[in-house]
DNA sequence: TGTACATCAGTGAACGCGCGTTCACTGATGTAC
DNA sequence: TGTACATCAGTGAACGCGCGTTCACTGATGTAC
């Protein structure tokens, strides 16, 4: 690569990066600027052009490196987790071992919480494109998941369709902690954010283990 | 009330239900222009300032009207729809009396559709003064369902920690069933308006089974 | 009831601002010989 | 290696636009006598 392409490289991240900040931070990509993103990159708003036709353009490459960047990396960790769960399972308590889940979702998170924040907002983007892309990928995601639990010793004897319904069930249920993870600390409580973490992944346990126990115990 | 005063009133409704109908379009109220909302009420941009201080103050009327329209609505459908599933509890099978208060509550919906979405979308509000009233309203409802809960042959056995996670995880799950049945039709799927609604209804139903089942056989 | 004055919802023009997009340009970097 | 030309990322000025907000105003409605 010339070191021509490799500066033209540069700047385009620093782009993406300052519309990824500004977008997390602002709670939507629509209410970002090109002119903002341009001013938090030192260029000109012309230069924009250079890298992509339009803003939309943008939140579309932002959309899939945030959801190839995310979504596979907790795949990952999920099946981590419950491979090492089954590997003991018959000492291993429910207890610890959905609790062990649910704290890798969060590890997840913190990884990248901006990319996974900016997952959040726009999956309800304004932007259709970028929306359209968001739920695309989470889609697949949901089906290798959905293979996933399938071969799990508690869901072996649901339905397809069960386990289908568990599966978009288990994702809603996980952007819906996200959302309360990443926006913590919460300034109305006192506590300290650790604390407060403590506390969201003991609800988020409790939630996951009435679902569970519902379903290794249901009827086919 | 003096005819000048009624008249203020209808403007200022006017311009209420212009901000409602737009917003909800758009994705956002934030997406909504103060000349947006005046041109579409048929008054002049400075008219705006006899009826709110600012944009901010009429976003805040709206959260307010419709937590005040949805919420404890949906609290009486279900107040109704668990008085009737307890009343003949023993011979009405846990299908059905579960099946009945997920399609009040899409009932409930259709009722006021407008408002639901804007609640649902200015939930996560850029404003922040509007986000929290509405926050606040479902932290309300939330205990007020929390207090009818425990009082079921059902979820009698439970912890008040219990009670509360399992009504959290309950408003989480209708929020995102609300989500999907505002957005139907889905112009992905080839089916009519009503085989998607009683699809959404059947896969909302089975979440809700399988966790009703769970909570019920949960050990102390 | 009739008159003189007060109120005030709505008007229309004006303002300064940040926006997206265009354009001809510059000058450093790359390429061909 | 040196030279002449081509490429192209970034520049800076300009454009028209819709925005929120201000202001002095108008004229219908309300009120006091």
């Amino acid at each position: 690569m010339t070191s021509r392409e490799i500066r033209k490289q540069q700047s385009r991240q620093m782009l993406l990066n300052a519309a990824l900040q500004l977008s997390t931070q602002k709670g939507a990509l629509s209410h970002v600027s090109l002119r903002e993103v341009t001013r938090a990159s030192n260029l000109v708003p012309a230069a924009f052009y250079r890298h992509f036709n339009d803003f939309t353009e943008l939140g579309i490459v932002l959309a899939e490196q945030a959801a190839a960047q995310c979504l596979p990396a907790l795949l990952k960790q999920l099946r981590q987790g419950y491979a090492l769960s089954t590997a003991r399972s018959s000492h291993t308590p429910t207890t610890s071992k959905t609790s062990n889940s649910i704290a890798l979702i969060f590890h997840c998170i913190d990884e990248a919480p901006l990319f996974w924040k900016f997952l959040i907002i726009e999956r309800s983007s304004s932007i259709p494109e970028v929306r359209d892309i968001i739920e695309h990928h989470i889609q697949v995601f949901g089906q290798a998941l959905a293979h996933d639990l399938a071969q799990l010793d508690d869901f072996k004897h649901l339905s397809v369709q069960d386990t289908d319904v568990l599966t978009e069930l288990f994702i809603n249920l996980t952007f819906s902690w996200s959302v309360e993870w990443l926006n913590l600390p919460n300034p109305q409580h006192s506590m300290s954010l650790f604390s407060q973490q403590t506390r969201l992944i003991e609800r988020a346990t409790r939630q996951a283990k009435l679902l569970v126990h519902g379903v290794s115990h249901i009827r086919a």
